[in-house]
DNA sequence: TTCAAAATTGAAATCATTGTAAATAATAAA
DNA sequence: TTTATTATTTACAATGATTTCAATTTTGAA
């Protein structure tokens, strides 16, 4: 609880109750929340919340550095705490999303840490070859 | 159109002038488009199509495996004619989304085919050892 | 205590996607 | 050809996540 509070200010964010809250839920929760999780969870202790909170609250955070969006299915926006880049893992039955170890290169493995793998899906973000050469920056 | 009309044939699906227009246009992007990419296209030749026909068809071809949805970004399922697997470069300014090399394993590289990388984005899916153990398939 | 700025809230708006049922087109049977 | 059956397309309403926005509450400095 301190502990966040000192995370927070450290990145100029005032610890409010709300934002504790959403960040003890982020950490917390193994499973990459969507905002309606974030939501259902802090709602039974903060019955005053509004959903526009959770969402300012991850734009806020996203901005500042400590927060990343995970989108890995449709109509399905995660939250990850880990500021790292690192590969994850979906199940298709539950749903869970998992953290894998970062560097990891899975070249013709069919299962990583008990996880049976059935697709891969890589995407790349950048700047392409076409707007490089624009210069528009 | 000919070629088209044998390719929808095979996968026993009746080739309808929206299903054509519809296949040509996943053929002849080379941008991965959205439903609204592909109703604007086509609208301007079938004035009375509808977008319903877009997601009924794109469904339709997706289940019989022709087409793979392709979720990048929030609030963007893009769809691949591209029936195997294979890594995505999605410019952060134009926002086009290039295919890669299949097989491509990129380590430590800065850039691919003119392409300037800032992010990485990886996601394996399956089943997780927790579905697994529980035997539910 | 007072007041302005920051944070939170709820309601309405937006927008992609889905559901549904009617309309239309294609096909087969008579 | 005419009629009946089925497949396909369409329009429109419903859904659900996210955004916008104005009003209210909280905070913290003077
Ligand atoms: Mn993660
Ligand atoms: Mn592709
Ligand atoms: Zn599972
Ligand atoms: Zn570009």
């Amino acid at each position: 609880m301190e502990k966040i509070k000192k995370i927070l200010e450290e990145k100029g964010i005032k610890p409010s109750i709300q934002r504790i809250k959403i960040f003890e839920c982020l950490m917390c929760d193994g499973d990459h929340p969507t905002a309606k999780d974030i939501y259902e969870i802090i709602f039974k202790e903060i019955p005053t919340l509004s959903k526009t909170t959770i969402y300012n609250t991850v734009k806020l955070f996203t901005d500042k550095g400590i927060l990343k969006p995970v989108r890995i299915r449709e109509g399905e926006v995660r939250y990850d705490i880990e500021s790292d880049s690192h590969p994850h893992f979906r199940c298709n039955k539950c749903g869970k999303v998992f953290d894998l170890e970062k560097n990891l290169l899975i070249k013709e493995k069919k299962e990583i840490d008990g996880h049976l793998i059935e697709e891969k899906c890589v995407c790349y973000l950048g700047v392409c070859r076409n707007c490089r050469r624009k210069r528009e920056h």
